[in-house]
DNA sequence: ACAGCGTTTTGAACGCGTTCAAGAAGGGGT
DNA sequence: ACCCCTTCTTGAACGCGTTCAAAACGCTGT
């Protein structure tokens, strides 16, 4: 267990001091400048090697104080989740007008994550290891990151409804979660991949890309409906129960 | 990075003193007591509030000993992946020998894993993390894993050939892995899984392998020899190659 | 100016994983 | 017996993430 996260101090993506009416707070620029140094730092040196008195020095800033904004060294690298999410939106933008064929827009999609994933591969491992840990917040199926999933998830919903394939009706649901799922496959293939310029990775991209448009367009014949009313039903059940498996966040209240 | 484990000791699973010529060394009963008595500790408390000292302490011997014999305190999980190995090997042969029927088969193996690792799933995270580190050996697909992870191909392979279900040619090579794959799959939903006695990870499984017979039986379909293909094609050229795509371990002798 | 109070900052201290130089044990070979 | 070499064992020391009590700061009301 990294730490309880009950700091007094502001939460990650909370707003700065509560009780201020004014401008940008201080207080968000010294959480602004530690975490742009930290990030600059495990680029240079590594995740392992920054050290979090590095970065307090660097920043000019005191080590408990990194503490009183970050609730550990590894919420700092939710940084970099951020920017890839934000730097992907930007790149699939015009994709998503240019092409209109499903595979190509699913290819596009994907390729466009690996390329700008790219410059982070180096530690990618270690926000992996983060990620596999259902206590910690950073796992891309923790409740703390309901958010940016469900933009990941919305943007497979584009690709979908803008694409001429047509989808049957009850795959039309869960298939966007389904593409977010083999996504996550693509990126914990990436995370391993050792190939120069991540080669393999960009094509299993337009492997999988084919492959699941091939099972789209497959998908309407008869002889299949048992097999896609079973995709349906594990998915429908499984999928969206999995941050119902961790334990319940706190319930306060229980209006009882 | 953990440690290079290039360590003057010998490393896991080797024998004792080489030069030596007689029995069980002494240093197999050290390493051996060291190895029980961590996890008897990790699962009295918990991977992460069982220090190394107290390991020490508690098998008599000082922390550098526990060292001299294990590269790192991860490394002393590995008991517990060949434990469940083992263990998951010995539960599965009466459902073997009983069931002829695909499904039940992988749902008897796939069920009776579940069995096996339960004792463990309190810390399973705690392995989970380092899974997912490429640079780690206890990954699953990493080369030290390659080992186990084939007897856990095996199994499958045995799943599938001791049944009356006829398996397209096609699929008949990749389908194990595949199905080792789907597995970790399980695993992983089965590490955040908080449900009463793992409930949710128990209909998974039955679920999983109701969808993996649908999906055999029906390959032999004329309308999914593209699909039958596409799948073969992806697993036979990227599932095989996950190891490769570590960095190649010391090619020592390139033998020209 | 001053007191009161929440927010922010500090740095020493703690606990733990890990390392390492030094020593103890156990055998041959002479 | 003695030396020498490998194998094993020790525990102090190091580095790092993290915590916490105390101080500094900034603001508002009087």
């Amino acid at each position: 267990m990294p730490a309880p996260t009950d700091n007094p101090g502001p939460d990650d993506t909370s707003a700065p001091g509560k009780a201020q009416e004014k401008g940008p707070a201080k207080s968000e620029q010294t959480r602004a400048l530690i975490l742009e140094t930290a990030l600059r730092l495990f680029q240079e040196r590594g995740y392992d090697k920054t050290t979090m008195r590095a970065i307090a020095q660097e920043a000019g800033v005191s080590v408990g104080n990194a503490y009183y904004y970050f609730a550990g060294k590894e919420h700092l690298i939710q940084g970099f989740y951020d920017r890839i999410g934000a730097e992907h939106q930007a790149a699939i933008r015009p994709v998503l007008e240019r092409e209109k064929d499903l595979e190509a827009r699913i290819a596009g999609v994907l390729k466009a994550w690996l390329d700008v994933a790219e410059p982070y591969h180096e530690f990618a491992a270690q926000f992996f290891k983060n990620a596999a840990d259902p206590e910690s917040p950073l796992s891309p199926f923790s409740l703390e990151s309901a958010g940016p999933r469900e933009e990941a998830i919305a943007i497979h919903r584009e690709v979908l409804a803008g694409s001429k394939a047509k989808v049957p009706e009850e795959l039309r649901d869960v298939l966007p979660e389904l593409m977010w799922l083999s996504q996550m496959g693509l990126v914990l293939y990436w995370v391993f991949d050792r190939t120069e310029g991540r080669e393999r990775s960009y094509r299993l991209a337009e492997r999988g890309a084919r492959l699941t448009t091939r099972g789209v367009s497959l998908a309407r014949f008869r002889v299949l409906r048992p097999l896609v009313h079973e995709v349906h039903e594990l998915f429908t059940d499984f999928l969206p129960g999995m941050t119902k498996l961790l334990p319940d966040p706190g319930r306060g209240s229980t209006l009882g």
